[in-house]
RNA sequence: GCGCCCUUAGCUCAGCCUGGUAGAGCAGCUGAUUCUUAAUCAGCUGGCCGUAUGUUCAAAUCCUACAGGGCGUACCA
């Protein structure tokens, strides 16, 4: 039972006989090196005159590149659409303008081509500012067609694997990974202001550290050895610390290998810088004037709806103690230990080999972080919970910590950070002691590296990808993220048929 | 991991409850159209109804399993 292969897409193979055509006017169909051309905004602009009482600048020459994203046809004229990532303008083309020779080009052009346009500004009799076309040129020929036009692609897992296809035709997906990298250049030029630097560790560290989440493991085959995925890079930037490196920032990558939600995807973007000299509220005031500052270029009032919430992000934020939430939320302090565990029972919280601390720590999590829609700083944790952090000069049992909560998430974490050796050392082991069997050990030498001194510092991480879904109101990390972290096809995958075809008949 | 929901033309969606020859819009093709804009008008093409199994005279529709996805929940100091 030999299935015959199915026959070519019907459209893609009429867009193959155009490309055959252009072939034939000794055209080429994939384009070449364009110059002079402008982003189509700026086209715009430069007609609308500044001031009201100005003429319309009917006829100023205008040049742009752009994808065609509607074609009406009107016989010897037409008008297009094309559209470049700054915007969209019409493109009008009359036969005797462009001439016999282009108009047969036009007659073979596609919705998805990208093309060239010179031409004139000037304003229809529908009011619309539109480029009368003396000459144009085809620079890519689209062999697959584009997703509809007036609905744009809405298969959401679609839209994840050809983010490609997203961009092209859903404007509001492109304005965020726009707004993404702004978010990003922003907050460079915002620590490059403070003197901090920017700097680069390991993404592949033999043991992973300054977090706890289950690593991804890779292997060196020429040293021989296993390497973990980064899960921060915390442990390193304190080494620079001890280095006299006193400002150091870096944006980039950590790696979890826990489960996949609207929160969580195993490879995100986290910004962690430290400063020597500082402490948590050092760390409080910085993060407050970062948000701030990013936010206000977005929204000007500083006023922010998030899916139902709003978050008013004027200053000041209020900072409030972890273990007075606790108790506002809970209705028991924090050190009834036995009502705590009771409670957890009660809300289904797993008690079993877990120290006190991270079952209330659960309480905290299931009653408390779903009524900060914030902006809020929680401070002050309990130690058991922050290995890494210096704690407070009048109880030991209470760190300089906090977490910053906006929209019910978890968006900074950062600590004094802990500059005893020999009182982190005691973390660490009790750390390990209270992990399961098969954890990784010790970082000796980030130990070492201490016992050489460490200046008093303050240090804080934030997840960039959950501040990108705030400041643009996206509910899902994936639709901040490029390429999202998906399952893989099975092996009936789409086949990119043209392409075989083309091989073919060569 | 568990629960609920989704998968139909290149794209956006009906149809499924109540089984009986697979529908629309956009896109595409042919023709008309020298200021249209979700252009319009006339005609046409295009489906392994996610995959596999049942039940049935008959399955897009009902059952089961699987795959991919979404949401919730759990996990993630």
């Amino acid at each position: 039972m030999d299935k015959q292969q199915p026959e070519l897409n019907k459209q893609k193979s009429d867009r193959l006989n155009n490309l055959k055509q252009i072939e034939e006017l000794k055209l080429d169909p994939f384009g070449q090196r364009f110059d002079g051309g402008q982003p189509i905004r700026e086209a715009l602009d430069a007609y609308q005159p500044k001031d009201e009482s100005a003429p319309d600048k009917e006829g100023v020459p205008a040049t742009v590149a752009g994808r065609i994203m509607t074609i009406r046809k009107h016989g010897k004229t037409a008008f297009l659409d094309i559209k470049d990532w700054t915007g969209k303008i019409q493109i009008y083309i009359k036969k005797n303008k462009v001439g016999e020779e282009l108009f047969k080009l036009y007659e073979l052009l596609d919705i998805g081509d990208i093309i060239g346009v010179t031409g004139e500004l000037f304003k229809t009799r529908t009011g619309e500012v539109t480029i009368f076309a003396k000459q144009f040129t085809l620079l890519t020929k689209a062999l697959a067609p584009l997703p509809e036009k007036w609905h744009g692609l809405q298969d959401v897992e679609m839209r994840y694997r050809k983010r490609y296809l997203d961009l092209i035709s859903n404007d509001e997906a492109m304005k965020t990974f726009l707004t993404r990298t702004k978010i990003l250049q922003r907050t460079r030029e915002f620590f490059h202001k403070k003197g901090y630097v920017e700097v680069e560790t390991p993404m592949m560290q033999p043991i992973p550290g300054g977090a706890t989440a289950r690593p991804f493991i890779t292997h060196h085959n020429t040293l021989d050895m296993d390497l973990y995925l980064r899960i921060a890079p915390e442990l390193y930037l304190k080494r620079l610390l001890v280095g006299g490196m006193e400002k150091v920032f870096e944006i980039n990558r950590n790696f979890r290998n826990e489960g996949i939600s609207t929160h969580h995807n195993p490879e995100f973007t986290m910004i962690e810088f430290y400063e020597a000299y500082a402490d948590y509220h050092t760390m409080m005031d910085l993060t407050e004037e970062l948000i701030t500052s990013l936010a206000k270029e977005l929204l000007p009032d500083l006023k922010i709806k998030y899916g139902e919430m709003e978050l008013d992000l004027n200053s000041p934020w209020p900072r409030k103690s972890y273990m007075e939430l606790f108790k506002k939320y809970s209705g028991l302090d924090w050190s009834e230990q036995e009502a705590v565990i009771k409670k957890a029972e009660e809300l289904k919280i797993e008690t079993k080999n877990k120290a006190y601390e991270s079952i209330a720590n659960d309480i905290f999590e299931k009653l408390v972080e779903p009524n900060l829609t914030g902006p809020v700083f929680v401070i002050d944790y309990p130690r058991a919970i922050s290995p890494l952090t210096k704690s407070k000069k009048d109880n030991p049992d209470i760190v300089e910590r906090f977490e910053l909560f906006m929209a019910k998430m978890e968006i900074a974490n950062a600590f004094t950070e802990l500059n005893d050796p020999l009182e982190q050392r005691k973390r660490l082991e009790q750390q390990l002691k209270n992990r399961a069997e098969g954890s990784v050990s010790l970082d000796e030498d980030f130990l070492s590296a201490l016992e050489h001194g460490m200046p008093p510092a303050g240090g804080e991480g934030i997840g960039i990808d959950r501040l990108v879904m705030i400041l643009t109101n996206n509910p899902s990390i994936r639709e901040v993220i490029l390429f999202p972290t998906l399952r893989k096809l099975p092996k009936k995958t789409e086949k990119a048929d043209l392409c075989k075809l083309k091989y073919k008949e060569k």
